[in-house]
DNA sequence: ATCTTAACCCACTTTGTCCCACTTTTCATA
DNA sequence: TATGAAAAGTGGGACAAAGTGGGTTAAGAT
């Protein structure tokens, strides 16, 4: 499982140390794809989620489902990891999401994301306390 | 069930002792999370009741409720109890609860909430005899 | 052949963990 | 109610691990 935010540096490599609490979950490679959505970033996925996560994606039955499929996979990287506990990321997924030397790594259960640090911060800012609160009342908390 | 306030303190180091009537509360590890809305505390789940929360949160039916998700298990984080009945609280949700020496741990029922005790003091201040007597009209008490 | 890039190795600083020790409070028993 | 023992709360030192930086070599491209 996946949890918590960690506050990490690129360095000029283009190297990333993982979170130690992730070593566990990860094995010795990992993917590394691009993001869906608006705010775009990288997903880290062990090879046993990468796995799940590519039948899902199979099973779509839309139209352009084999574009999605693209997408993942052709955006995905397999990195392995080295004695430090870093990863290499490849130049292009750096461009993707934008990433310099301060970057987040924010665990979400399956997968770790990768973010640059300061799109991070400002797109959980976005979430007020109230829109929070609002959900909370939903689930009665 | 979780209850009572107590006055703790936390060390240089980030430690927090957690009350002794948690401990059986409580197992080994404990899950601390941001809380929601405007009063920003830390939250301690066992981990049975964070699972009960996080099977809550996944059942959300709006729009934004991806990023709710994420905003708990990102805010989420860990903690082995350690010999004497402390745990450590990372410097980023240190940060998030405005925590420094004086906190406040307090029951409520599933969680314990950390707070800062300035924070904690002028919190329960707010909340007037009247608007308290409002609410047990309210239930019929 | 030369230049760039990735892999590997080593080293340093900071942080977290483990262990022990001290003080205060609580509680049972004399 | 006095008293000793146990438990709770706090502090800090030593060591290990995490996070970071950089140099050297091997591989691939131009």
């Amino acid at each position: 499982m996946l949890l918590g935010e960690y506050y990490h540096s690129l360095d000029t490599k283009g190297r990333l140390n993982l979170p130690s609490k992730f070593r566990g979950d990860f094995g010795e490679t990992v993917i590394i794809t691009k993001s869906s959505g608006e705010k775009k970033c990288l997903w880290v996925f062990s090879l046993s989620e990468w796995e799940a996560f590519t039948d899902k994606i199979k099973q779509l039955k839309i139209s352009y489902s084999s574009d999605i499929v693209r997408y993942f996979l052709t955006g995905a990287n397999e990195a392995t990891i080295d004695k430090q506990g870093r990863i290499m990321i490849p130049q292009n997924l750096r461009d993707f999401a934008g990433l310099d030397k301060e970057v987040v790594v924010a665990g979400v259960l399956t997968k770790a994301e990768i973010w640059n640090k300061e799109k991070y911060v400002a797109a959980t800012s976005e979430l007020t306390g109230e829109k929070i609160e609002e959900a909370m009342r939903q689930l009665e908390l």
